[in-house]
DNA sequence: ATTACATATGCGATATTTCACATATGTAAT
DNA sequence: ATTACATATGTGAAATATCGCATATGTAAT
């Protein structure tokens, strides 16, 4: 894991976002974290395949749906980044992640 | 400090590795830097100046030279990031690390 | 005040990243 | 087999970042 490569994975608001949910949720589906970050399918989806490509994120598909997790690859020190990072920036991604736990405790939209 | 602004500027391997330089060592002035990466006048003092402005760096002028060293008001988990990153990939700048060391425990080029 | 040296910046050219739309792929149900 | 839904990707346009060169500013010495 280059650290350039890793930090420019985190250096788009859409990507840091979505890998702070992640950290904070554990997993999210795709169909969720368009919701909560009031974003469109394909740009979702390819910042996703980016995390993805980079070895930062595992997507695992369960029927339609497919869920992103912290890749259990990940070297410990970017997944300390990526915490430390979530731990002490609630407020740049708080809105978002009280969307995402909506969406994810009800089964009315999606998943 | 907004996480993306923040993490925008560890992505650029210019401005990475010059991060992770003065973490390791503390300062270092513009023309050691210059020549520890290989780098032209110009591009050096750019990089410098956009992590100065974001306030990850401080400048300090000395007679003719100007020293660069971590703002000491960045957030404690900004400079974690920084550490971690720097103690975790020494591969990526040990070449660059080596010829700063080299070239501050000398006087015989500049400052 | 002039010169030499160190650093900073204006600016147009180039490269890279991101976006938006259309379309493709994959899964499950009927 | 067809339809509906979820996700992924091809592609060109638009936005953004970086570079290279020229030039400006700042400091110290003569």
């Amino acid at each position: 894991m280059n650290p350039c490569t890793f930090f420019k994975c985190l250096a788009d608001d859409t990507r840091l976002k979505t890998l702070l949910l992640i950290a904070k949720t554990g997993e999210a589906c795709v169909c969720d974290l368009m919701e909560a970050l009031e974003l469109d399918q394909p740009k979702t989806s390819r910042h996703l395949a980016q995390l993805r490509k980079c070895g930062i994120l595992l997507d695992e598909r369960r029927g339609k749906w497919v869920f992103y997790k912290l890749h259990p690859e990940l070297p410990q020190w970017a997944q300390g980044v990526i915490f430390e990072a979530a731990a002490n920036n609630t407020l740049y991604f708080n809105d978002a992640l009280n969307k995402l736990m909506a969406s994810q405790s009800s089964t009315i939209n999606c998943c």
